[in-house]
RNA sequence: GGGGACGUGGUGCAGCCUGGUUAGCAUGCCGGUCUGUCACACCGGUGGUCGCGAGUUCAAAUCUCGUCGUCCCCGCCA
């Protein structure tokens, strides 16, 4: 075998003159007529070499070749004529004369472009992943994601933390989302599940005295998909001992300084800017804005007090807000209409709009509205003679009103992100402990409910929950929630309080997490930590749409694997060992 | 669970609204010419049951219904 001495990317002219063996695809060829000109490419890069018809046998030989096959040459490197180099590739001042050649295998036409980048369809990418892996593209970005494991490994190493890993077969905990269930077939009729996250084995890690773990772990959701979702995906797990919530934040701080710092080239201030997550909601409408698409939310009450708009005036005098959003996009009132609509699916009574046109102002509302609430209303809203349009809700619920522009905000959001370049990182602090689940008609846990509530709010709410603030904390990057942790519960009366609160009661708690309850009694540290969407991480870094392309293998948003088919039916006998039948309604086929 | 977009030679798209020629373009692929190309160029050629099924019609890529697949969004995702 013609075993390579070099890469196809390390070349230069200072290696002119030796004899070198390369080995890879085929990429390009160009077929002079008296001369043959082959790209070659390997993961590294790529070489040109020649086939000059003076070797007549190797050159009849290259007359053979096709697109991606996989040979190895032998051939003295030397420098292109002046006139010939190729500045656009690393190696294109050199080529390789070839005076042997091995076809370590052929091709067929591959069925979509290994040397060109867009004209792909996601379909045909995830068929033959293989083919699609080989293209630059995914080549960097597969090559980033390792970069930046390595990095986050790296990182947590020097500070004395420990990965561990945990299981993949585990036991199913309701709440949050919906498992991933694996037959038991030593215990048929019981499941494993597929961990939605590591996150009460990281607890018990710290219950075990192991300090500061983290792990890159795969973790389990079966929820529907989205660009930015798959069934699985990894997350940088993280918790330590001994810490408050500041600690927490700094070492995160630390960490999201350096990555950025290695992979963007940005420096970031510590401390990053904090918000509230109510602050959040007045001024963005969301938990995770992008907010340097500056356009807050305006509380606009006040200005209409007295105002002779009905609709205002009843809202307000119930104890009700107004709020407003300016856009420096005109729209259309058929535009207007669709964003109306949505709202009002969300429970919104109506969207008061106003145009602003080069001075002028319209609005179906102008004429219940006097000249000077007018006035102000531009002013407080920041127009500054800028064309555009103000959204205004008013509602009752304060939180409803934000929530609500919010949706149009983000949408404003989406198409700034699409066109702009920019770097947009910053905590939410604060978060609710409680929310309502109005589909269980219960109350849940807004972020799980072994989070630490703040102790003050615990005492002073307990007949108000849903006021409780909890230890828990997000970073947003870019307008994703990158990263999501809290402080612990490490005392075991006020874990109970919280599933009190939760309508859990002993006989229930038991059964789900009773092995974690137990652990709680047997010396526990103050704890915290986090978990980073690894894949949404490296998508932003990378500057991709979708965590697909930074996915070696995805899924599509039906959960298939359009590579192996998975998943599949399986044997009967499979089945029979497991003790599972399958009911396929007539519908299902 | 709901809404939307798309599905046409190997690949990416046009045609569809307003049904009626040989389904068009680009690229690939095959053959030819060509000794400095670099997305080689030029000439010639190959290649399509228009996702699948049913319906309407004298006639369906085109209209209708269903179905499957991919993508986007809502719900969902502690």
């Amino acid at each position: 075998m013609l075993k390579r001495t070099h890469t196809c990317g390390e070349l230069r002219i200072s290696d002119v003159g030796k004899t070198v063996i390369l080995n890879g695809w085929v990429d390009r060829i160009r077929d002079l007529g008296g001369i043959l000109f082959i790209l070659l490419r390997d993961r590294y890069g790529i070489t040109q070499i020649v086939f000059e018809p003076s070797n007549i046998e190797v050159y009849e030989m290259a007359k053979e070749l096709g697109p991606e096959y996989v040979i190895g040459i032998r051939g003295k490197v030397r420098k292109r004529p002046d006139e010939a180099m190729n500045p656009k590739i690393p190696t294109g001042e050199i080529e390789v004369i070839v005076d042997e050649m091995e076809i370590f295998s052929k091709s067929k036409i591959p069925p979509i472009y290994v040397n060109r980048e867009d004209d792909t369809s996601e379909e045909m990418r995830m068929r033959y992943r293989y083919l699609d892996l080989r293209r630059e593209g995914m080549k960097k970005n597969l090559l980033l994601r390792h970069e930046m494991a390595v990095f986050v490994r790296n990182f947590f190493n020097e500070r004395d933390f420990v990965e561990i890993e945990t299981p993949i077969l585990t036991k199913s905990t309701p709440e949050g989302a919906r498992d991933f269930l694996v037959p038991s077939r030593l215990k048929p009729g019981r499941f494993y599940a597929l961990p939605q996250s590591p996150q009460l084995f990281k607890q018990i890690l710290m219950i075990s005295g192991f300090d500061r773990y983290y792990q890159l772990a795969r973790c389990f959701r079966d929820e529907d998909f989205r660009a930015d979702r798959q069934p699985e995906f990894t997350q940088v797990d993280v918790e330590m001992s001994f810490v408050e919530r500041e600690d927490v934040l700094d070492l995160a701080e630390d960490l999201f300084v350096e990555l950025i710092r290695k992979f963007k080239g940005i420096e970031l201030e510590k401390p990053f800017r904090r918000f509230t997550y109510v602050d959040v909601m007045e001024r963005y409408g969301s938990d995770k804005p992008i907010t340097v698409f500056e356009h807050e939310l305006k509380d606009l009450s006040d200005l209409f007090k007295e105002t002779d708009f009905k609709v205002f005036r009843n809202v307000l005098e119930k104890g009700g807000v107004v709020k407003g959003l300016f856009v420096e996009k005109k729209h259309t009132r058929g535009e207007i209409g669709k964003l109306e609509d949505e709202l009002k699916r969300k429970g919104a009574k109506g969207l008061v709009w106003f145009i602003l046109d080069g001075g002028e102002v319209r609005s179906p509302v102008m004429k219940f509205l006097s000249e000077s609430e007018v006035r102000s209303l531009l002013e407080r809203m920041e127009t500054k003679d800028r064309d555009g349009t103000i959204f205004m809700v008013a509602d009752e619920e304060r939180m409803h009103v934000n929530e609500l522009l919010g949706i149009l905000r983000s949408k404003f959001e989406k198409e700034f992100a699409e066109k702009e370049d920019f770097l947009d990182v910053f905590w939410v602090i604060d978060f609710p402990m409680f929310e309502w689940s109005e589909e269980e008609g219960r109350i849940v846990a807004n972020h799980h409910p072994f989070t630490m509530p703040n102790s003050e709010d615990l005492e002073r709410y307990e007949d108000d929950p849903l006021k409780i603030r909890a230890l828990s904390y997000d970073l947003v990057v870019n307008g994703y929630e990158i990263l999501s942790g809290s402080i612990r519960i490490h005392d075991r009366k006020i874990q109970e309080k919280v599933f009190n609160i939760l309508g859990i009661d002993e006989k229930e708690a038991k059964e789900r997490f009773g092995f974690f309850l137990e652990a709680l009694e047997y010396g526990v540290p103050p704890h915290g930590g986090f978990a980073i969407g690894f894949d949404r991480l490296v998508a932003v870094i990378a500057g991709e749409r979708s965590i697909r392309d930074v996915i070696a293998f995805p899924k599509t948003t039906s959960g298939v694997d359009l590579m192996t088919g998975a998943p599949s039916e399986v044997r009967k006998e499979q089945l029979e060992e497991l003790g599972i039948d399958v009911k396929i309604g007539s519908d299902d086929l």
